[in-house]
DNA sequence: CCCTGGCTGGGCAGTCTGTCCAGCGAAAAC
DNA sequence: GTTTTCGCTGGACAGACTGCCCAGCCAGGG
């Protein structure tokens, strides 16, 4: 199949030119990229429904930029948890709004989690309701300055469809 | 004005249950919307252009799942920069596609970036790669195990909706 | 040599979008 | 108290898109 059907998983370069396309320019709609990518429209919505039913295009939420919600500051927390109290640790971290994911990492049940404040003053509630709780033995903040590369997706998208 | 008019910044109820509602079923249209939210078209349609306008709403871009594309592995890497060659390290991090993303945080120079690989074999070659660059005299890597919270933002949508 | 699977190009009905408009009500300004 | 401003409503229109269907073509796999 010399058109670029694919091989059980991954994608092709179709299918990295289209996911790129819709990062570039969400509001187009199938007959439009059909139209930019120089294929038929079946196809792309071929490519599309391939894509979701692989898992990987999760969806086309809206991106909302806490800053705009008026929480500019943001900052990575590592946590030390004492042995046993993880599941609830979870459950507390989970129930923060501030918290907007949380990780948990290689080395004594540490966890990573990225925090979000109105500002750096506010930061230390923030830091106070996420780390006062028990289970939490230490943490540590580092208080994020620039943004250098905002979280990205296209050169992987990129890499893996040129790696087919 | 009662009806949910906004004071300069931030977002109301409405804007709250709007993005909310676009984010758990994103392919709704701007009329679907307003039926599930209870307002004349026009008024969502307002909302939106605002939201997008104050850049609450960055965009519908596609969320890829890099584990869909081969990277099932997530990794935090802290690294230690030597004085002055931030900028080089920034651009030289920027070049590869397994950086997710980047960040400069306080203390000495310091930088946190997200990175993904093919296994945690290949995570030894990323690593290689990214710090394989002078300027970045020590590396810290902290291997995602679990992933409690995903990145989300809705809780706090809902918070910053309520604060008014 | 035939079959399978993907792509093409076309068509159709139903629906949504973008964009107007007039009117209303309430807060804000005077 | 009165006027102005602003957001929301409800309706209308043409244009465009979507979801879905189909026959035909082509190349690799069996």
């Amino acid at each position: 199949m010399v058109k670029g059907g694919r091989a059980g998983m991954g994608i092709d370069a179709l299918d990295g030119r289209l996911i790129t396309l819709l990062d570039r320019e969400p509001r187009i709609g199938v007959l439009e990229a059909s139209r930019r990518l120089g294929v038929a429209r079946g196809t792309v919505q071929a490519r599309l429904d391939r894509l979701r039913a692989q898992g990987v295009i999760r969806g086309f939420g809206p991106q909302v930029d806490p800053a705009a919600l008026g929480y500019p500051v943001t900052a990575f927390a590592t946590l030390e948890i004492k042995q046993g109290l993880g599941a609830d640790v979870r459950a507390h971290l989970a129930s923060v709004p501030e918290v907007l994911e949380l990780h948990t990492t290689t080395g004594e049940g540490d966890m990573l989690c990225r925090l979000v404040a109105r500002s750096n003053a506010d930061l230390q509630r923030v830091i106070d309701k996420v780390v006062g709780f028990e289970g939490i033995v230490r943490a540590a903040t580092a208080i994020v300055m620039e943004n250098p590369v905002p979280l990205r997706i296209i050169p992987l998208v990129e890499q893996a469809a040129r790696d087919v």
